[in-house]
RNA sequence: GGCGAGAUAGCUCAGUUGGUUAGAGCGCAUGAUUCAUAAUCAUGAGGUCCCGAGUUCAAUUCUCGGUCUCGCUACCA
């Protein structure tokens, strides 16, 4: 393994319209802090960086809703982030943010050499402009006549009928599928990075010499490569970004996600002039801390841009995370079924390190995983508590009882002494190779069981009993407990740093180096240590009880506020309402529409016809299950193809918020045809 | 529907380049112990290693098919 001699580590930008939650933690940034706070105790040259991630559409589309600017989103979510994150302890040397100046700067700079370079490929093109909702549209936002099939609802990038790609100026008569209006052409430009250019290049790099990189990084790249790269576009028509640094541009920004990973070079150039070091040197190792939903980013998109750009450095690995549930169900912002890092961190004042233990314990490292509140609080009780607190207090308390809180000079080690303390070097050794190979659930693990050595050492020496009869005995058996507790102190470092600092002061003990574990001489007989307090608390139900009830009230109280119900629409005249032709008709065929997941091909008895009617709701009900049923239709809905079968007329489906569809029909038999109103 | 990842003890996870009794931590049971926040230590019980077929002397491990979960993608007037 090549050696490096510094590192930067990123941690994926947190996208700031909404505050951070437990699966932000547990899939990036404890990993990434415990990776950072490991190489800085070994002295390695490392940095850390994030900042907030503030350009794209879905930050104007709050901003809109909310009735106030883009920045002013940006600005409250980068405050409370920034702040959750100091007050967490993850220790980035720079939070920084898209939308400042610097970030513009370099940006801007990244595109304009790449520009130069002749990197890009420029299309120019009339692209189709919603005047009614003021704004171009992306292709699949458009639907039109293919010119090659005659399919009248072909999109804007390809006919599903056909098959053939298509551009969307070759549609005829195009249509917006936001507002429906006929869309003008309007001329644009806009940049591509050719992704294609690279791909043979980013097969070598990736598929033969990052073998070692986790299996689902691996696989996905895998699977991008063998499908072929497509040139990207890296601009956008909008008003909220980094404008792209070329004449005739106006109104045009980087696509955000350009933009967002070059926040990691910003970021750095704003901590230190010696940025370039970390970006260009050969013998940095840079680490990209991302959550699974980012791996092309990261792996394909950004190293292109830096390879483009040549005289950057690639990331020598990136440790994608799989993603956490909470109690059972997917976390969501808008359905408020999260715990908040900034909530948490004042309804448990002080116990930042049980959740970073809890988190780390149960990372979503192979597969996503499960954050239940009764997990928390066994971690805490059981193994926090129990285990570490417990050995520390025991070792201290022994100390102080016999001695004054001196610490003894040992007697004589005995094997069973010497054998304690060579664990230490293994213990070392393990969650040092963990932690190299990002399996830091493995490594807490390994950490953990030097406590749980403590507290074998002490149950099997005895030093309560001994030292009625051998108190020469005892002053071992403590220093040796005391040189353990000590070595804890820099094994669990980069996982519980508040605790450890706590234990250091008690201990009296300076700032070890991470080579000062397994060491046997930490404390010095003669040095004194203080009377020790509680390192963890237990956590009794009630506390965990108020947590869950508090996570059901919120459920509650989305159902209650109607969250997920949509707002009412405008006022129609009865004129309007009659033009709709509602009526029943009978399932009399119905079969799955092959290569989809949600669409029924219905044939069915209108009272008028025959016909056929394609729907999507294929997920809730099977097609032995339609037969026969009577059901309610549009029967006078303009006629549309999908995926290549016209569907005359839409059956009505209730859908509740969560998407699910239920038939809405006749609550009795009636004959086929019956107008419904 | 396409692609990727996952499925191993009650829970969270290791592991097996195919080979006799599949491991750890926590939980649970029993015993020991009292320096310690009823903490600790020992012992033990718990597993058709997702299902089916195939290859093999031998499959939890390889191959094929399927099921379920998650992500990307398609699609849902």
């Amino acid at each position: 393994m090549k050696n490096y001699k510094r590192y930067l580590v990123t941690s994926a930008l947190p996208y700031a319209n909404g505050p951070l939650h437990i699966g932000h933690l547990a899939g990036v940034y404890v990993p990434s802090d415990i990776y950072t706070r490991y190489l800085r105790l070994k002295g390695e040259d490392v940095i850390s960086i994030c900042g907030s991630d503030e350009h794209g559409v879905p930050i104007t589309l709050k901003a809109r809703k909310e009735g106030v600017t883009p920045q002013e989103v940006v600005d409250r979510y980068h405050e409370i982030n920034k702040k959750a994150f100091e007050d967490f302890g993850i220790a980035f040397d720079i939070y920084s943010r898209t939308s400042n100046a610097i970030h513009y700067e370099t940006a801007s700079g990244f595109f304009s050499e790449l520009y130069k370079k002749g990197e890009f490929t420029e299309k120019t093109s009339l692209q189709f402009y919603d005047e009614e909702a003021g704004s171009f549209l992306a292709d699949r936002y458009i639907t039109g006549t293919c010119p090659h099939c005659g399919n009248e609802n072909a999109y804007g990038d390809q006919c599903e009928k056909c098959g053939s790609s298509l551009s969307p100026e070759e549609l005829i008569n195009p249509r917006s599928t936001i507002s429906g209006s006929t869309p003008v052409r309007r001329e644009t430009k806009h940049w591509y990075l050719p992704l294609d250019k690279y791909e043979e290049w980013l097969k070598q790099w990736i598929l033969e010499e990052h073998k070692e990189w986790k299996t689902n990084v691996y696989g996905q790249c895998k699977s991008w490569l063998d499908q072929g790269l497509q040139p990207r576009a890296v601009s956008r028509d909008l008003d909220w970004g980094v404008p792209v640094p070329v004449e005739g541009a106006e109104g045009k920004v980087l696509y955000v996600w350009f933009d967002a990973p070059i926040g990691y070079i910003s970021a750095t150039r704003e901590l230190t002039p010696e940025w370039e070091k970390y970006w260009k040197d050969q013998e940095t190792k840079m680490v990209h801390f991302i959550g699974k939903d980012n791996i092309v980013f990261h792996c394909i998109i950004f190293p292109v841009m830096l390879k483009a750009m040549g005289s950057y450095i690639l990331p020598d690995n990136v440790p994608a995370n799989e993603f956490l549930n909470l109690e059972n169900d997917k976390i969501s912002t808008s359905r408020n079924w999260a715990v908040w890092l900034h909530e948490y961190l004042e309804e448990f004042p002080g116990k930042q390190d049980v959740l970073r233990y809890a988190l780390c314990a149960s990372a979503p490292e192979t597969k996503d995983n499960d954050f239940t509140w009764k997990d928390f609080q066994a971690r805490n009780n059981n193994e926090l508590v129990a285990i570490l607190g417990n050995f520390v207090n025991r070792s201290l308390v022994l100390t102080v009882n016999y001695y004054g809180g001196r610490v003894p000079e040992p007697d004589k080690f005995e094997d069973t002494d010497l054998q304690v303390l060579e664990t230490i070097k293994t213990i070392r050794e393990n969650v040092e190779s963990n932690i190299e190979n990002y399996r830091f659930r493995e490594a807490l693990r390994e950490a953990m069981g030097l406590a749980r050595l403590g507290n074998k050492y002490l149950a099997d020496a005895e030093p309560w009993k001994v030292v009625k009869t051998d108190p020469d005995r005892v002053r071992t058996i403590l220093n040796v407990s005391l040189q353990i507790t000590a070595n804890l102190t820099i094994i669990l470092e980069p996982f519980l740093p508040f605790s450890m600092k706590k234990l250091r002061e008690w201990l009296g003990a300076g700032q070890y180096k991470w080579t000062d574990a397994g060491r046997t001489d930490l404390m010095v007989p003669g040095h004194t240590v203080n009377k020790p307090g509680l390192l963890f608390d237990k956590i009794g139900d009630e506390e965990i009880d108020r947590q869950v009830e508090k996570l059901l009230a919120s459920k509650k109280a989305n159902e209650a506020a109607g969250a997920g119900v949509k707002p009412a629409k405008e006022m129609i005249t009865f004129d309007d309402f009659s033009g709709i032709d509602l009526r029943t008709a009978t399932v009399l065929e119905a079969e799955k529409v092959p290569r989809t997941t949600k669409l029924l091909k219905l044939k069915i008895d209108t009272g008028l016809d025959v016909r056929t009617i394609v729907s999507g709701i294929a997920e809730y009900y099977e097609p032995n299950d339609m037969i026969g049923r009577q059901i309610s239709i549009v029967a006078n809905l303009e006629p549309r193809k999908i995926k290549g079968i016209e569907s005359q007329g839409m059956i009505l489906m209730a859908e509740d918020k969560d998407g699910r569809l239920v038939l809405v029909s006749p609550a009795e038999k009636v004959s086929n045809g019956s107008t419904v109103k």
